[in-house]
Formats: C-alpha cells, sequence, structure tokens
RNA sequence: GAGAUUGUAGCUCAGUAGGUUAGAGCGUCGGAUUGUGGUUCCGAAGGUCGCGGGUUCGAGCCCCGUCUUUCUCCCCA
C-alpha cells in the first residue's frame, strides 16, 4: 500500500476554495454572455495532428501525449530504438491533451463553418495541460476561459474586449490592473525601419524582457543575436516611448516610413476611439511595445493584463489572429480574442483578500434534533424548508447537541432549528441565530418568513 | 529541457557533532453538563522521518538515484 500523491503540478480544490473558483467563473461567464458570446466545449483529447506545430517547436514538447492503446511500440523498428525517443512519438502516439482553447475553436470552426453564422462569438471555459515545469502561478493543469469572434475585422470587437477586461476585472473586486495593448504590425514596422526586417521574432523575445532586465541587456542580448549596431541604434526611440501611455504621434513620426507600422498605429488608435465612444470610466489600458506575447499567431492587436503590485504573470492574454484556421485549410478567416486565466486570478484574490466573506455560506439552515422521533419530525419541515428555496440540512446523528451545534458553526451555517420534545408539543421550534446567539420560538412558517428576509 | 532548492504527525515546524522508546503548537477524537457552538481544562489517537539503494557497529541527520516543492533561465494563463 503506498500512500496517495497528485501528479506533479495538478491540485485538488476542496469546498471553500470551489466556492471561490465558481465565484470567478461565474463572473465571467455572466459578462462573456452580457457581450453576446456563446458557450462552447471541446473535448479534453484531440488528435495531435490537430495540435501539433501550432505552437512552434516548444510547443509541441510541453504536450501531454497519450499512449496509443494497446501494444503501442508494435510499430516500432530496432533502429527507431536507437534514436532519441522523441524522433518516433508520432509512432506510439496519436493523441494528446489540448494545450489551448483557440486550436480547438478553430478546427471547431473549420469542421461547423457551413453551420455557423459569422461572425461567429463563441467563450469557453475548460482546463488545459501543459508539460513544463510548474512554479507559482504556473501549473500542468489549469483553467482558460476564452472569448473569440470569427469572421469580422472589425476593431469593435478590440474595443470590446477591452470592456469586457474591466467589467470582469472590476466585478471581482480588482481595481489595480493595466490592460496592455500593442500590435504586431507596429512590431513588424519596427524590424522593417531599422533594418532588420524578418527578425522581429528574436526583437520581440529581446524587448519583451526591457521591463525586466532593462535596456542594456536588451541591447547585448540583440548584439548576440546577430543584429547590427545600426539596427540598434534605430531603435532608441523605441526606450523613449516605452514608458508613455498612448504615444501615437510619437510612433507615427519614427515609424513613417513603414506602412505596415501606420496601419498598425491607426488600428491602435480607433481601439482607443472606440473605447472613448462607449464611454467607459476611467479606462485602465496603455500601449505597450515591448508587448509580443503569442507571436506565432497574432497579426493585429496583442493584449495582456497585468495586476498591479502583485508578484504574479499575467492573468490574461490575447489578440489578434488573421489566418488561425489557414492551417486546417480555410484561409480568411480573421478572429478576436481573450483568454482569462482563472487559477492566477484565483492567486492574485487571494493575495489581495479580495473574496466576497459569505461566499463560505452553503447551507443557510441546519435542523438538530435529539432523538428519532424527534429527526422524523423534522423531516417535514426540512422539506419545508427546501421548499421555500432554502439551502438546509439536518444532523444526520442522534449525538450531542454540543456535537450538532459545533458541526453548524465550523461550518458557518448561520441558523440552526431546534427540534426535541417541548418543541414537538407546541409546534414552536427553536430558532437559534449562531452569531449572535440569539433563539426565538416560532413556527415552521414563521422560521421560513424570517429567514426569507 | 538547463541550473539551484525543498520534503519529519492532518497542518505549521523543532530535532542539537550521525548514538537508546522522533518532539511541540494547531487540528482531530473522547471527556469535564445525558437540550446549547465559537472560550477554558483534562485525556487519547496519530509518524515505513517522500521513496529506493549505499556508507557505518549504528542514519531523520552523510553519499547516490528517483519523485515532489519552490526559484531562475526558457516559455507561458
Amino acid at each position: 500500500m503506498s500512500k496517495p500523491s497528485l501528479a506533479r503540478g495538478t491540485r485538488d480544490f476542496g469546498p471553500e476554495q470551489m466556492v471561490k473558483r465558481t465565484f470567478i467563473f461565474d463572473t465571467i461567464r455572466r459578462t462573456f454572455q452580457r457581450f453576446g458570446f456563446q458557450p462552447l466545449e471541446t473535448p479534453a483529447i484531440e488528435n495531435l495532428s490537430v495540435l501539433m506545430g501550432k505552437y512552434g517547436e516548444e510547443g509541441d514538447q510541453l504536450l501531454f501525449k497519450i499512449l496509443n492503446s494497446g501494444d503501442y511500440a508494435a510499430k516500432l523498428t530496432e533502429a527507431d530504438w536507437q534514436q532519441d525517443a522523441r524522433q518516433f512519438t508520432t509512432k506510439i502516439s496519436e493523441k494528446g491533451l489540448r494545450y489551448d482553447l483557440t486550436v480547438p475553436f478553430a478546427r471547431y470552426v473549420v469542421m461547423n463553418r457551413g453551420t455557423l453564422s459569422m461572425p461567429f462569438k463563441r467563450y469557453q471555459l475548460q482546463p488545459v495541460w501543459r508539460a513544463d515545469r510548474p512554479q507559482k502561478g504556473r501549473y500542468r493543469e489549469f483553467y482558460q476561459c476564452d472569448a473569440d469572434v470569427v469572421g469580422t475585422s472589425s476593431l469593435l470587437c478590440e474595443a470590446e474586449i477591452v470592456m469586457m477586461l474591466h467589467g470582469i476585472l472590476r466585478e471581482l473586486g480588482l481595481t489595480d490592473f493595466t490592460v496592455k495593448i500593442n500590435n504586431r504590425k507596429i512590431l513588424t514596422g519596427i524590424a522593417e525601419v531599422i533594418g532588420a526586417q524578418g527578425q522581429e521574432g528574436t526583437l520581440c523575445v529581446a524587448i519583451d524582457k526591457l521591463d525586466k532586465i532593462g535596456k542594456e541587456k536588451v541591447l547585448a542580448e540583440l548584439i548576440e543575436r546577430g543584429f547590427s549596431p545600426e539596427s540598434c541604434a534605430g531603435l532608441e526611440p523605441l526606450f523613449a516611448l516605452a514608458s508613455e501611455q498612448a504615444p501615437f504621434a510619437e510612433l507615427r513620426s519614427w515609424l513613417a516610413t513603414s506602412d505596415v507600422a501606420l496601419k498598425g498605429i491607426d488600428e491602435l488608435e480607433e481601439v482607443w476611439q472606440l473605447v472613448e465612444g462607449f464611454g467607459l470610466e476611467n479606462p485602465q489600458m496603455q500601449f505597450d511595445v515591448t508587448l509580443a506575447r503569442g507571436l506565432s499567431y497574432y497579426t493585429g492587436a496583442i493584449f495582456e493584463v497585468k495586476v498591479n503590485n502583485v508578484q504574479i504573470g499575467s492573468i490574461s492574454g490575447g489578440g489578434r489572429y488573421d489566418n488561425l484556421t489557414g492551417t486546417f485549410g480555410v484561409p480568411g478567416l480573421s478572429g478576436v480574442g481573450i483568454s482569462l486565466g482563472v487559477d492566477r486570478i484565483y492567486d492574485v484574490l487571494e493575495e489581495l483578500s479580495l473574496f466576497p466573506d459569505d461566499q463560505a455560506i452553503t447551507t443557510r439552515v441546519m435542523l438538530s434534533h435529539f432523538d428519532a422521533a424527534a429527526a422524523r419530525y423534522g423531516l417535514k419541515v426540512l422539506h419545508q424548508l427546501r421548499q421555500a428555496g432554502l439551502n438546509a440540512e439536518m444532523y444526520p446523528d442522534a449525538v450531542k447537541l454540543k456535537k450538532q451545534l459545533d458541526y453548524a458553526d465550523r461550518k458557518r451555517i448561520p441558523y440552526v432549528v431546534l427540534i426535541g420534545s417541548e418543541e414537538m408539543q407546541s409546534g414552536k421550534l427553536t430558532l437559534k441565530n449562531m452569531q449572535t446567539g440569539e433563539q426565538k420560538s416560532l413556527t415552521s412558517e414563521e422560521i421560513i418568513a424570517e429567514l426569507k428576509r
């Protein structure tokens, strides 16, 4: 007999955690629905042909792969065994766990394109799995909450994403956050202007670290990766505007020779104007050149949400991808979406103690009794309470009152009804307020009226 | 995937230079009032010292491997 244990990077969620997680899920779901998004669920398991090659080389390694059923090694030759096991994974594994919700969504859109009315807006709240090394705020199984629109390139979608993020975070009680926005076209333009066309990948990886390692180290890394000193010198204006909130004019003069960049700046500015049009009070959005996440498929806007004064990675990321369904043979469908990480939001709300206090209360009233007769009498009352819509339970065993009250106390049940011989005779039950200790003699109808107030 | 770090009762941790039966607090269970909780008092249960090897007369403590925790790189929610 061995001690049970959890798989690395996974967690159980006990009742009190689930209540809090549900609060987050409900808030997100409600907001997504309010913006006209429809629910979708896809399988945890996907064919590897769907998942592989969508997240870069790194991503392929981080995919959890499922061994084929039966004699999974049957197809292997002696020569295969001599190689690195990674070389023959395709021979022993055909399925894997989903890595994010965007690729399965793209697959769904392609497979159902005939029946979907475009633009199609869906939201999806499901777990995803990644085989990377766990750290704080980073798990191997975690939930993502995605909302995406496909079939339109209207920038209204981008603006609505900004609105949703503000709505969700504020409803959760978070106030000190920043919605960072960038545009892939601007990054492309920068690479162009400094004479490093096609190098934007390397460029982005480097400048993404700007706030972390500083200007000097970023430049050092670029040189190391083969950027010319001239190119690096051309980046000078970038460091100047890294701290500005919406430096569109500066960007225009710096990147005036790049049509792509100008297009990107136009797009950004329109998003700003649209959000203004919504009349959002106190917008917490900020342009951030260094934002270069999800490079593999974003083509327009790039989003990320940082919670200020909390040491944790971003709690949300997203952007526009013009050709996601292209890899499944359907080109020309533009999409834009956002993904929120519930597990990190949980950690943030916990750290800032922002969870509402009354969330822990699941049972509103408990019946306690002293013997079989009282318990039987209580069944009817219990049913009445539940019929009236009150969460109610009865202590199952005829044990000492002390134990029963102790149970109610620890479960934070706010009211207890005592049933004994006196109560059964008079028909007046004792309602005890567990917070104040106050007791009242009431009929079951009066109790319901009292609790429903 | 690379480097570092952690692992002792349900939880948080002690455990002295390797030496007899491994400790505390909290929690759990029972009792102090056979109809009154959150306070107090008494008592009890609970540990293959992550797991597997090795060194030693002797290992919780030293060595190796493995799993796990946390952190940095990488990448990301």
